[in-house]
DNA sequence: TATGATTCGGAGGGTCGTCTCCGTTTACCC
DNA sequence: GGGTAAACGGAGACGACCCTCCGAATCATA
């Protein structure tokens, strides 16, 4: 039923229609915009969104996990850069290009964790980018005192951008320019305070504190 | 009526107490949280909240000028510092601080600019901030393709973080550290893409594209 | 403490959004 | 084309929330 998967042709048009859609309406008018404007947009009734998706957080969840399988499209050509210090970089603008082209993210990742904290796909990329992290600082190019949490955190700050909507897209870069001047190692960096976070926290912090859905 | 002058000290008490519950709320459950569920937190009868605040509209405005306020307070501290370097660290940390302990400003900022958009308190700043951006440049300190919005849109950033919940608030500086890095004047910086937006599109994006409010 | 004005509380009418139900339509397969 | 299973549309029941209204409670003042 939620799986797009369907002998006929208009059905599997319309789910994946829906889906657009409420990536736009989230993005738009937030988590909780009514489904009906959902379905006035996607051109179907009422009735068929509720058929492919049980509910408001059935069609959440399946945005999430079309996120993360996003996420994994862009792992290659972040990790096949020539020197570790490149994969930074492209790890840093390639991501943070993708959350902010994602304006509907950080509401789905909270109302997800919210329904099922314990469901976290995506949590192997912490080995691969703490990694990444140590071979770039053992180049000398990456700053000693950064971790991957960091970089994630970063990543967060510049994809927030891009929720002010599609026509300030261009202008994220010049940020990521200075943040990306500011990981290189030098003589002269100042000392990060505070101790780093741990990958769990980072999670935790990611898909925290959102709306409520409406008890049900 | 909305005035928080009153000659009852109950009414006063209110008031203050509804301002205060209606952030937390906000940054809580989203800026359409129920009032009714402000009135419960506050202890009060729902009447009470619409006596003090003609509607939600009205509560938001309020929660607005009150920041706005508080932004003119930090202005001294920021613009005394020794030297026009040592103020821009100031006014990225203390605006970034400011922000992050902020977490239902943005929502709120949008929803004021949809509601009337001629309303622009605080543009007053944007001679302070220029001033300012162009003195650290002559001192040699603050990278000379930096310009005054680049240095807003890196406060909103770095306050974007507050929006995960107090319990992080003390982390972010570690990003606050890798961006003041990153606007170091410094041999080989890499040079800022795309143009600089200008100071009215700095404001059209920060107070942009939120949730609409139900048209009423 | 007594008085009068102000504020408070919370039940309830009206509105908007969610989700169901079922008669109608569409797509697939022969 | 004809037949069948699947999908569609939209009216409407139900519930949540907004905001009003007015009797009860509270505060300032003397």
């Amino acid at each position: 039923m939620s799986s797009s998967t369907s002998s006929r042709r208009d059905a599997r048009r319309n789910h994946a229609r829906l889906l657009d859609e409420a990536r736009q309406l989230f993005a738009e008018r937030g988590i909780d915009a009514p489904l009906d404007e959902l379905a006035a947009r996607a051109g179907v009734g009422a009735g068929t969104v509720y058929r492919h998706f049980a509910n408001r957080d059935a069609l959440v969840r399946e945005i999430y996990d079309a996120a993360v399988a996003e996420l994994h499209d862009l792992a290659p050509e972040i990790l096949g850069a020539q020197t570790a210090w490149r994969s930074v970089e492209l790890y840093v603008e390639r991501l943070g290009a993708w959350v902010a082209e994602s304006p509907f993210l950080p509401a789905v990742m909270r109302r997800v964790a919210e329904l099922d904290p314990s469901y976290r796909p995506g949590a192997e990329f912490e080995e691969v980018v703490n990694g990444l992290v140590a071979r770039a600082q053992s180049e000398g190019a990456l700053r000693d005192d950064v971790t991957a949490v960091d970089l994630g955190i970063l990543v967060d700050m510049l994809g927030s951008l891009g929720q002010y909507g599609r026509e300030y897209l261009p202008f994220w870069r010049r940020q990521l320019t200075i943040v990306l001047d500011g990981l290189r190692a030098r003589p002269g960096t100042t000392p990060m305070p505070a101790p780093a976070q741990a990958f769990a926290a980072f999670h935790d912090m990611s898909h925290a504190k959102g709306p409520k859905p409406a008890p049900r």
